[in-house]
DNA sequence: GCATCAAGCGACAGAACCTGTCGCTTGTGG
DNA sequence: CCACAAGCGACAGGTTCTGTCGCTTGATGC
């Protein structure tokens, strides 16, 4: 086999992505790694060749660099069901996730396109007729986050360095340049926090993404977390990330038929049981409402937050028997929800 | 520049994934209407050459086909904002999407692993430390959807073919073995569901694909579509989708500072305000429960069930001022809750 | 069972291409 | 102003590629 062609294939997996970029000597020298006895000067040639075909290009002045101007996709097509499922899964994040953590698909997603495109015969918009995406969910509206805070704010917390931002808080909403020692990212309800120390404070906190403006990398000054610093742990103590009470509950319900119907496909937890009960209990609301039978439901969750959400999200369709307690909880909450609305609307 | 070299290039991307594949002769063909004068022997030999380095192989029989044996990253490597991005979607995707769904990203996923890992020094778990997703719903466990049934049926919609599946509804839990015309696909609550008539009929129905089973491509029969058919419109009348009523409404809320907070993020709609209201009300629910002074949100959204889902999920949180229409629904959902909750457990 | 044909593959000589080397130019830093 | 490294054109010798030919193999039709 040509050593030109392996070398050719060796040298175009060690060209980073711009904005980075490797000398030609750089290569060189790691090409010899590979085994390659190799003059420079062909190195010179070999780049220059496949730049011609390929999206790499030099950058920058004298000691030159070469880089990917895009990212190579490869040229193996990718297969129709996953290009499918591609434009599914993006139409469904559409609504989810603000735009700049969606678009990091972005070169993918167009590889799907193309497959698409070609695959459903040349009408371009032929095949998104095929698909449709129905939210389960009210569409809130996601707020921007900055392509380059996103950048930046990532590349600190991989490089473990600190970053430079401005920040308007909830409280001041004139933004503050702040120096921040990144100690994770959260996805919270679909919008990207930083918890990070500020300044040489050794308390981390919580910011987001989307109120920093202007960031700057401060690639000489490493971060060290405070001891015994763990992100999961954190997340988990924080009133702000809606955590878990922790504990499980031994849930009993009585839901509409239709919404027994819809946990027989979604279910719980693994250990859930839908039975019809022997008994009609004349009082239950879901029965009054649809005019169905009611169904009892009983699984083992996680005693959480999301899941009063939950519960409360299909008002009259579901009714908690057990445990007591949640049923207590929720008898008050209904309870003044009645007088609230009792009242007068003025 | 060379035109072996050239060629190669064309050629690497002329060859399709597996379990598609092309003869020699056929790439031949199009690669002389690339314009390249070759002689099929060295289109052989090029192959053999590149399938020593790259995933390609021959694949069957006489008429032997060359294809991919996997999917071809390409070269370039990702940039690691992407990559965290990426992570960060996939655990955001992992309770939302039926496995198979989300596993259409693997293979970009894995590359985001590599160039994560890759970047954060040796140790491979350093980063997955570093973020963290807080779900903001109940966690509902994913029914499975077969990986041939997501394939199959994509590609008969896709090439406009019919298929035929096993499938038990609801209703009868044993397979039944139908022929479908598949006419859309529709993501709804994160599982997918496929729109088709079946055998002859002309009515569309809605087939979940998690209750099929042994799918099957008849690729000689093609779909006719009922004339008149669009897949938008028709997710938007059906029952079973939870489709939009049709029309908006001018909300008015009297909300907590909590979830003022959380519109002022996540706006309602682009025309939302958030106002103090000047007089205080004193049967706010909000007011009541956390001890803060409700705040006034007005917004102009679609009159969908999802938005009454999202107002209950709220219980005391929040209280709907107008429409009037709109209060006089939750006003009678939350007296019947109050009396279903008011009567004895047991 | 035999003829026919396309596909696959080894071999070879001539053509095309690649490669180490040299020398010149250019920009940088002392 | 000099030293030095990087960049690049040119060239001859060596390597690789390529069209062609002929043989083998398995499929197809009669």
């Amino acid at each position: 086999m040509s050593e030109t062609f392996l070398r050719h294939i060796d040298l175009l997996g060690l060209v980073p992505l711009r904005p980075r970029k490797a000398s030609v000597r750089d290569l060189h020298r790691r090409l010899q790694g590979y085994g390659h006895t190799i003059d420079v000067r062909s190195i010179e040639r070999d780049l220059i060749k496949l730049s011609g075909r390929l999206p790499l290009a030099r950058d920058g002045g004298k000691p030159a660099g070469w880089c990917w101007t895009e990212r190579h996709r490869g040229f193996a097509p990718m297969d129709p069901s996953s290009a499918l499922a591609h434009q599914l899964v993006a139409r469904f994040l559409e609504p989810l996730l603000p735009r700049r953590l969606a678009s990091a698909m972005a070169p993918t997603l167009e590889d799907a396109r193309a497959v698409l495109d070609e695959l459903s015969g040349r009408p371009l918009a032929r095949w998104s007729k095929l698909i449709a995406v129905v939210p389960q969910q009210q569409a809130l509206l996601p707020p921007t986050v900055a392509n380059e805070v996103m950048e930046v704010v990532s590349e600190a917390l991989l490089a473990g360095c600190r970053c430079e931002v401005g920040y308007r808080s909830a409280q001041a909403p004139r933004a503050r340049r702040t120096v921040l020692s990144p100690l994770g990212l959260v996805l919270h309800g679909g919008l990207p926090y930083l918890v990070a120390t500020a300044w040489d404070y050794d308390d981390p906190r919580i910011f987001a993404l989307h109120r920093m403006s202007r960031p700057r990398l401060l690639d000489k000054q490493p971060v060290t977390p405070p001891p015994g610093f763990d992100l999961d742990r954190y997340v988990n103590t924080q009133r702000q990330f809606d955590q878990p009470r922790g504990g499980v509950l031994r849930l009993e319900l009585r839901v509409s038929e239709w919404l027994a119907n819809h946990l027989d496909e979604r279910r719980l937890s693994a250990d859930q049981q839908i039975t019809r009960p022997p008994h009609r209990a004349a009082n239950v609301a879901a029965a009054d409402e649809h005019n169905e039978r009611p169904m009892r439901v009983r699984a083992t969750v996680a005693d959480t937050e999301q899941l009063r959400w939950w519960l409360r999200s299909f008002g009259p369709g579901v009714e908690v028997r057990r445990p007591v307690a949640l049923r207590r909880e929720l008898a008050a909450e209904y309870a003044a929800l009645a007088k609230t609305y009792g009242g007068r609307t003025g």
